[in-house]
RNA sequence: GGACCCUUAGCUCAGUUGGUUAGAGCGUUUCCUUGACAUGGAAAAGGUCACUGGUUCGAGUCCAGUAGGGUCCA
């Protein structure tokens, strides 16, 4: 950025006028896109300042923005904003992944309406249509953000199917096979029929499903009538069974091991009866069918019994030949029905009841997952013990600390991860098998036999005898690489290109805990195994801090889905509040570690804050000429001590504590604090108080520009720390009132802390008057009390009351030294001091009895009304501050400060109750 | 079955080492277009902090248990 001109604002300076409401529109329009011209989110590599990097959770190229997405980028942007306003070199890379399943089902969907298959086109001529889809779709949601005002390194925008980024995945595959990790094995696998591809174990969710449990006896082969009965919620497998279970201590079936049953259902066949100590006694009868080829836990019974396996359904989770000619070429469900069906018929069927039980779903198509025994190619994780010390020495920390426990429980019980995917949409495994090799009878050992196996990034010299693997990588299997494939991995030249060495590890990663496995508990292990070999561990991992958001939902609680229409459409609510209003609102929302509960006049109520804040600038601009505001300095350098009053003292004072309390949220990762503290100080603080009090300060020449000068002072600082979370209306007030250059940005500015504003300060000869705070909070008080006295009598709105009041000397003094300012705040046309009033209405303040004075006649009995209660209400208050004060064991227990306090406050409470009697008493 | 979270005003939620009379936003009631803002201002009503015990001088806060709701894992 060139230079900032100071001489071009020096005051005075007109300023344009602000338009009379905040119109997000064209400001948000405006300043994306001189922050894209001027370059202003580029990480830059600068040895002076501290890094500050971010990945970005790549969503789905097949996405759209959700509120999730806003929540979670949000929150980024607020981090590197905030980083870059403290001086630190801020590197946020953005970038999408290429979601296998979903993106070649949305293709494949297409391809459908013009009543074709991937298959009609064959393997490279579908993912041509899959790029093409990609280039004309897949940046939206990165567009989507730009509408947020996230301030990513857009020229640095990753995706996980980038030819570098794609080397770095194949290398990764060469490299853990070499090391042994991968391996090629059939076992039982969750399989997505509609897709026809594995799932990992992550990919299933376990959903309560209500169905039918079928009671059905297998007959005795050696005693005709005699049966054995067992419990199954899917007898349509019943033609794949070969064998029933029973444990072999179960006294009901003691002499039936090794005799044999009529399968109930399919191919006739006698099938054994075999004793398992596996078999649990209490389910059911006890006795369980064996179907090793339809689940996990019959397979290993059937491995152990040396038993055949029998499997019935296709791919496609269609019924086959082996399940006989009455269900073969029947939908598992249809096929489930029908089974039930012939099993009555037969009279097999002993009952059916209705069943609760726990079925796993594909995650993506939504349908009931099928254990399906297959080839695929498994992960061993590598450096599983150094990514739980990771975590449990606090090299990582997680916020909240809560989901530490989940991940290391995760971690103990870690399983082979299932990588391969019966896709065309994704990174190709890079091996390849020799032609005439059988891929069905693979060993272990031929898998390391290099004239069998070919593994490499470049493919085999000759490849005319080589046929490489159909499978293409789980997409997770790319994107645990992302914290550092995104920074040139594994490439020397890009790696130095994009700051590896300065920027990694990144400093923080903001996701959601429902991907801790998928993604944030392999990218640690990723980046231990990968990053720097041989370093501290220290120097491996991929983030220091993640930041788990909540989850959000709908008013209702449930959770936001495409489904149930239950969510709103960001751009729309952008369209409506504004991208600051979005943004101010679900910050505030979000508390740390809580799911969260969307409500849209939340984020109307961030709008609201946004032109709260327009209007207050606007104040300023209208109350007096711009002085110079080019810098901190430049405004201290305005301020006239002597001028100051305990308004100035307090704002000043409010100000610092405020700063120190975002500094502090931003330390613990608490941004609805943050922003809630920011909002008090703001509206509460400034605007209903010090803006309100200025309108009588800046009528007196003597104190105007003293008044305009802390304006500009808490305005200033007040933008600084506002920014983060609403970039745009800041950046354009931040101008609009001379804070910085026509060709600079407030991101160019550092956010002072409140230590260095009081040693500025003090170094002009200011010292901040911690006592004014406490002043103006009676003065708060009297000014409030004083107007409900008139909202009493519906006098709420004149504002030429005359107000009494009997005082001591010295809260008559602080009442005098502010006079001009309260009079307006109260709406009293003058106040006065009177030793005693008889019979007006009043109210006791803390800076003594404020009398209404009214010609007309007062309601007696209402007056004594209100000051029983009050009186009352007080009475109790006294006597639970006595009641502690008379006990012996708080007096000697309790800290010096607490029971000086209680002391404190019984003496005012007493002196108030004396107050109040003598009122009551005056009215007779 | 195991782990974790939640229960505070009509609603949604804050409440950071235990310490005066428990807060906010929205909603509600009354009043107000006064020269920053009606996307606003003023005033007010509204809570036995789920329940039961315990620790403590003192518990919304710490501990144990109970009830209800939720999430994850098996």
């Amino acid at each position: 950025m060139a230079g900032r001109c100071v001489a071009a604002h020096l005051s005075p300076f007109p300023m344009a006028e602000i338009s009379k409401s905040y119109e997000p529109r064209d400001v948000e329009k405006k300043w994306y896109a001189r922050w894209l011209a001027a370059k202003a989110f580029a990480g830059k590599i600068d040895a002076g300042k501290e890094a500050y990097s971010i990945v970005i959770p790549p969503p789905n190229v097949t996405g759209v923005l959700t509120m999730g997405h806003v929540l979670n980028n949000t929150l980024q942007d607020i981090l590197i904003r905030r980083a870059r306003l403290e001086g630190r070199s801020a590197l946020w890379i953005p970038g999408t992944d290429h979601a296998g399943i979903a993106t070649q089902t949305v293709v494949e969907r297409e391809l459908r309406k013009q009543k074709k298959t991937r298959h009609d086109f064959g393997r490279e001529k579908f993912l041509e249509k899959v790029w093409e889809w990609r280039q004309e779709k897949g940046g939206i949601i990165l567009e989507q953000l730009r509408r947020l005002g996230a301030s990513c390194d857009w020229d640095r925008t990753q995706f996980t199917m980038d030819p570098h980024y794609s080397k770095a995945v194949l290398t990764v595959f060469v490299d853990l096979f070499r090391k042994g990790h991968i391996y090629r094995g059939k076992r039982m696998v969750n399989w997505c029929p509609v897709s026809q591809t594995a799932l990992s174990d992550e990919e299933v969710i376990m959903k309560p499903v209500s169905g039918m449990i079928y009671r059905v006896r297998y007959e005795r082969v050696d005693a005709p009538g005699t049966y054995i009965e067992v419990k199954t919620t899917r007898p349509e497998t019943i033609p794949g069974d070969v064998a029933i279970a029973v444990h072999p201590d179960d006294p009901r079936y003691a002499g039936w091991i090794g005799r044999k049953v009529r399968r109930a259902l399919g191919p006739a066949a006698e099938i054994p009866i075999i004793g398992d100590a596996a078999v649990d006694r209490e389910f059911g009868t006890g006795a369980l069918k064996i179907t090793p080829a339809h689940d996990k836990a019959d397979l290993e019974i059937g491995g152990r019994h040396r038993l055949p396996i029998v499997d019935v359904l296709d791919a496609n989770g269609v019924l086959n030949d082996l399940a006989g000619p009455e269900l073969a070429g029947m939908d598992r469900f249809a096929g489930r029905k029908k089974a039930a069906e012939l099993l009555k018929a037969s009279g097999a069927l002993v009952a059916e009841e209705p069943y609760a039980n726990n079925v796993g779903y594909s995650e993506r198509a939504d349908v009931p997952i099928e254990p399906r025994l297959t080839w695929q190619w498994w992960l061993r994780y590598p450096r599983v013990e150094e990514a739980k010390a990771a975590v449990r020495d606090g090299h990582i920390k997680f916020h909240p600390e809560r989901w530490s426990k989940v991940y290391l429980h995760w971690l103990e019980n870690i399983q082979d991860w299932c990588i391969s995917r019966q896709l065309w949409w994704g990174h190709r495994i890079p091996v390849w098998y020799r032609k005439g090799v059988n891929r069905e009878q693979l060993t272990e050992a031929d898998l390391r036999d290099p004239s069998k196996v070919h593994v490499s990034l470049e493919g085999p010299a000759d490849p005319e005898n080589w046929v490489q693997e159909d499978d293409v990588l789980d997409t997770w299997a790319s994107s645990w690489l992302w914290p550092f494939a995104t920074m040139g991995w594994p490439e020397a030249e890009a790696q130095k290109q994009a700051g590896i060495d300065y920027f990694y590890p990144t400093t923080t990663l903001v996701t959601g805990p429902d991907i801790i496995f998928f993604w944030v508990a392999r990218m640690i292990m990723a980046g231990l195994e990968f990053m720097r070999p041989g370093e501290p561990l220290e120097r491996r991992i991929p983030f220091r801090h993640v930041y788990f958001t909540g989850i959000i939902r709908d008013a209702k609680g449930r959770k936001m889905s495409k489904s149930l229409g239950n969510s709103p459409d960001p751009l729309d609510l952008i369209d409506k509040y504004g991208a600051d209003g979005l943004r101010f609102g679900i910050v505030s929302i979000a508390p740390q570690g809580q799911d969260i509960r969307f409500q849209e006049d939340r984020i109307e109520g961030g709008k609201n804050f946004c032109n709260k804040l327009w209007n207050a600038c606007r104040f300023r601009q209208m109350s007096g000429e711009a002085g110079d505001n080019s810098s901190l300095p430049a405004i201290l350098d305005r301020l006239d001590a002597a001028r100051f009053d305990a308004d100035d003292h307090a704002i000043l004072d409010r100000l610092l504590a405020t700063k120190r309390d975002v500094n502090r949220c931003f330390y613990e990762f608490e941004f609805s604090a943050a922003v809630q503290a920011l909002y008090g100080f703001f509206w509460n603080d400034f605007c209903d108080w010090y803006v309100e009090v200025s309108k009588a300060k800046l009528q007196d020449p003597a104190t105007k520009a003293n008044c305009l000068a802390i304006q500009d002072l808490v305005l200033r600082q007040t933008l600084l720390l506002l920014h983060p979370f609403i970039p745009f209306i800041t950046e354009e007030l931040w101008h609009e009132l001379g804070y910085g250059a026509p060709d600079t940005s407030i991101e160019d500015v550092r956010v002072e802390n409140a230590s260095q504003i009081a040693t500025t300060s003090l170094a002009r000869g200011l010292t901040l008057d911690r006592e004014a705070v406490v002043a103006v909070e009676r003065l708060k008080t009297f000014v409030s009390q004083a107007r409900a006295l008139k909202a009493e009598r519906g006098l709420a709105s004149r504002r030429d009351v005359k107000l009494l009041v009997s005082t001591t000397d010295a809260d008559w003094a602080t009442i005098g030294a502010n006079l001009a300012k309260i009079s307006r705040m109260a709406g009293a046309s003058s106040i006065t001091r009177q030793a005693v009033v008889e019979g007006a209405p009043a109210v006791v303040t803390p800076l003594g009895t404020v009398y209404l004075d009214l010609a007309s006649s007062v309601d007696a009995g209402a007056e004594r009304a209100r000051l029983q209660k009050e009186l009352e209400q007080l009475a109790r208050h006294i006597a639970g501050t006595e009641a502690r004060l008379a006990n012996p064991a708080f007096v000697s227990k309790a800290p010096p400060a607490v029971l000086e306090g209680a002391k404190k406050q019984l003496a005012e409470q007493q002196a108030k109750r004396g107050e109040l009697e003598r009122l009551l008493k005056a009215l007779g």
